[in-house]
DNA sequence: ATAATTTATCGTAATATTGCGATTAAACAA
DNA sequence: TTGTTTAATCGCAATATTACGATAAATTAT
């Protein structure tokens, strides 16, 4: 007991579960939006941009990147961070296309 | 340690954050795709539906209802559940939002 | 070479989530 | 009343998440 019962499931629905629930987190929210705004791959000053310790935020980094949320890539001594466009609007369409079959209003 | 930083975070971040994870579990991905596609409120076959005990999706039902996703009605003996478009439309706006900051590709 | 900077990873503690059997409570049927 | 149906809640075990100090590894600066 208390493990998702993945096996249940769609792909869809699991893949759609998995986006959200990466996107379930407000510091992970704050590095995404973070990385739109500046919309620019930088070497990180997330540490000093979020609160939390650089440990906490790498270990965020690194959810977000197994996912394809955000890219990382090495620039000389430090790392450069940006959004996967490809996989943003992915996500983007996914979600959007959960909202969207919601539509009439019984109640 | 161990809790989530909320007090780092902005509250509009904190919302999108509780929406997403909220979302972020196939079982609540299913039960909102059903309550889509039937259109209804449903005196809940949902333990039919899904193949979960019927005390774990009552759990799941409370939460979505907790953020406001879906509403549910006594319907006699029964329980009537749906979504709740306000919230759906707001929940989707939110994260279209999220989305949508994201502008230019920068690679 | 040595020191400083940057980021990933390890280890651990605190807390949250997931799932389900059992029980409770309420409405309905006989 | 007695039994049935329906759904919430309790209690618990298993697992996952969050946070952070400490350490490691790699690059750059002196």
């Amino acid at each position: 007991m208390g493990v998702t019962r993945t096996d249940l499931f769609t792909e869809q629905q699991n893949e759609l579960a998995k986006i959200a629930r990466i996107l379930g987190h407000p510091a992970r929210i704050a590095i995404v939006q973070h990385l739109s705004r500046i919309n620019a791959c930088i070497n990180s000053d997330l540490v000093q941009e979020l609160g939390l310790a650089q440990a906490t935020i790498s270990q965020h980094l690194k959810e977000l990147k197994n996912v394809g949320i955000i890219q990382g890539t090495v620039e000389g001594s430090s790392m450069s961070y940006c959004i996967n466009a490809t996989k943003w609007n992915e996500c983007k369409d996914l979600l959007t296309g959960l909202f969207d079959e919601y539509k009439n209003e019984c109640c």
